[in-house]
DNA sequence: TACATGTATTGTATTATGCATATATCTCCT
DNA sequence: AGGAGATATATGCATAATACAATACATGTA
């Protein structure tokens, strides 16, 4: 790509990122606000329990945000939170049956919400736009991954 | 594009914002740290000036945020505001040679960083994810325009 | 056993943001 | 001309998401 290219990548880059707050801001399963990190950590937690630490890795973030995110998700209980007694430094944390039922909500308001922005748009189109949104990121994953190499 | 595959675009946008702070989160021309939203307004302020009330329009944000967010942007001099003598209720934001500079240098950083993320991506790959972005930043600009119809 | 290391939590601060309100200005109607 | 309502910006206040530093506790190792 050439610098023009580029730019206009950044460009509707930086655009996406103003707009998508339509797409993940406003989920409410079981009648409570779920941030967007939050929503991600039930994702994450789906297949097996992790402790802060992995949960962290997974979302970017650091572990005491996590720690205090998993507070809420505690407190509002989808998910449990566990000390293993394997290695009684770490916590287990888990999903629970209303963790399961919200995530299960969320997909399917998200799946209709996608589905609305991308209706006028072309069968073709919408494979491209899934091809060069999951080639960006592994870009930008692997980007991350050998950055923090040493 | 089914179920799998909405879910499937979901989730790579879910990472991709996840791991977007990288591309912009950083940029200091200047010496001094702009944020995104700032960033994006030097460049909307690049062509002409802009009132307040534009400003927010282009940057999906309140009115107030921007009042305060360019209030930041004038103690630093990147912009200068001035009222507007035709209605003033108004005032133009405009961008001064502090803030012309520090957008080119923001510019340059990014093509720089882009590219280090591309690096490894085939050329046709990058122009699919160019296609794919362009076309997904403009989905979500109808449907928000349509839904701010009435 | 003592100390280094690893894991989570808590204290504190910052930043970006929105909503409600205040203030100044403009426009239109009578 | 005067006042009612609309519009543009700014300010007060609140909140949410986050990071960094310090702490608490568990574990492994010399």
């Amino acid at each position: 790509m050439n610098q023009e290219e580029v730019l206009e990548l950044r460009y509707n880059v930086q655009k996406f990122i103003r707009l998508f707050g339509l797409l993940e801001q406003n989920v409410t399963p079981c009648g409570f606000h779920l941030s967007p990190s939050q929503v991600f950590s039930l994702q994450e937690l789906e297949d097996k329990s992790l402790t802060i630490g992995e949960l962290a890795e997974r979302l970017f973030l650091e572990r005491s945000t996590v720690s205090r995110l998993v507070d809420i998700l505690v407190k509002n209980d989808f998910v449990n939170r566990v000390s293993n007694e394997d290695n009684r430094r770490e916590v287990l944390v888990s999903l629970n049956e209303k963790g399961r039922r919200s995530l299960q909500q969320v997909r399917e308001q998200s799946i209709q919400y996608y589905q609305s922005i991308l209706g006028d748009v072309s069968e073709d189109d919408q494979h491209q736009i899934l091809k060069g949104f999951t080639l960006f990121t592994n870009a930008l994953s692997n980007k991350r991954s050998k950055s923090n190499e040493f």
